[in-house]
DNA sequence: ACCTGAACACCGTTCAAGT
DNA sequence: ACCTGAACACCGTTCAAGT
């Protein structure tokens, strides 16, 4: 889960002659690159529509931005800037849990930015943050620094596809006519050929309801007891 | 990542009248486009690239497939026979890793499959067939149905985005730039911003070597534990 | 160094019309 | 029912040329 960070390309330094203030900037393209995914949707948020704009062509853009991807993910940290400031308050298990669950809600609400943080390296100051973070708390809890990195791993990927899926079955007619689909196949499952699925579907059906609270137990179980077994 | 399973469209049932059999069917298409993917990668699978190779034009597999991202989901579902065909051995516990292990493996090799894996639903009979082995071996364990249906969802969420991870840093020349990126952001990190970045830095760029490992051991202890407890 | 217009090489999907 | 060509409405990215 964890990317690179920042802008992967900067403005370079200007040189001394012309010192004429560029008219564009990294920070005013992702602004506008997040105003239009908030409003119509990260798919909309393509190097030509944003250079529309800004009054400009798409060209421009790839003086600040490397590709579509890194401007994606740039939007995304942006949007990160509130869990970043949130305190969560309690143990340091209570603190991951209110971190990855506000986390979680940002992209809830936003299910194609839920997918592209999926698929791609995720990116940015907000983001590494995040990481720092929860990082703390994992150390506050005695967890060792390998674990930790990789707990953090796993739970920023549990909370990332959380959201996605919960928001797959969210909104949209389209999803509706999936999760139907799904449900068919589920229910209907052949007990003979798929016997465990068909003993299990009622619960592969549900959805959301705390799964990601249960997910985030299992791992805090399971990192907790290799921390005991390492102290013996 | 459960999504639906099979064809989302199959022919329609024919008309008694005319039986002249159809030019196209699902199955030449999924094929062609697995061959397509397997040459060239996922990308070159559009619409209209296989119709080319189908000698057809991209309307023509709309009344087999129901958008690029079905088609998408049917190429790795073709993929993932060789999976079904495994029969691991061991204990319950080694078989479930051995399944995921080797369910990677297929991913790890497409890098931009397992990508899509991770942000589309997963859909088709022998992905519903992994599901339902990997159900059959938590049962096994003594595993209750609500955990074994969330616990397959993580674990093989697991697998998938460790894969996924994994392929970004293989092949392409892209892909060692961004590694070289990361590297130098995270080794960079401040320690007065980022301490705890700071502190964990080089297991933070630990990439493979017994993570994908190390994940599904920690979801199998923290199901582990909550199993004991439940029996108490 | 930064910005631009134009060009290149593509896309997904729909639709009316054919058989 | 199935298949098709053409059309619509877009894309990302590169490049030579300008300031």
């Amino acid at each position: 889960m964890l990317g690179a960070v920042e802008s992967r390309r900067q403005p370079k330094a200007r040189a001394g002659r012309r010192p004429a203030k560029p008219l564009l900037g990294r920070a005013e393209i992702v602004e506008a690159a997040a105003r239009v995914s908030e409003a119509e949707g990260i798919d909309r948020v393509t190097m030509r529509r944003i250079a529309a704009e800004l009054s400009t062509g798409a060209a421009s853009l790839y003086v600040y931005v490397r590709d579509t991807e890194d401007l994606h993910a740039a939007v995304l940290d942006h949007l990160l800037a509130g869990v970043r400031a949130s305190r969560p308050r309690g143990d340091w298990r209570a603190r991951v849990r209110a971190t990855l669950v506000r986390y979680a809600a940002v992209l809830v609400e936003r299910p194609a930015l839920a997918r592209m943080a999926l698929a791609a390296p995720l990116t940015g100051d907000n983001y590494l943050a995040l990481v720092d973070r929860l990082l703390g708390y994992l150390f506050e809890g005695g967890v060792g620094e390998r674990e930790a990195a990789w707990a953090v791993d796993l739970l920023l990927l549990v909370a990332t596809a959380s959201a996605a899926e919960h928001a797959t079955w969210r909104g949209s007619a389209r999803a509706g006519a999936e999760l139907a689909e799904l449900e068919r196949i589920v229910r209907g499952a052949d007990p003979r050929t798929h016997p465990n699925v068909a003993r299990a579907k009622d619960e592969l059906m549900t959805v959301g309801g705390g799964r990601l609270g249960w997910h985030i137990g299992t791992v805090l179980r399971g990192l907790d007891r290799d921390r005991r077994r390492r102290r013996k």
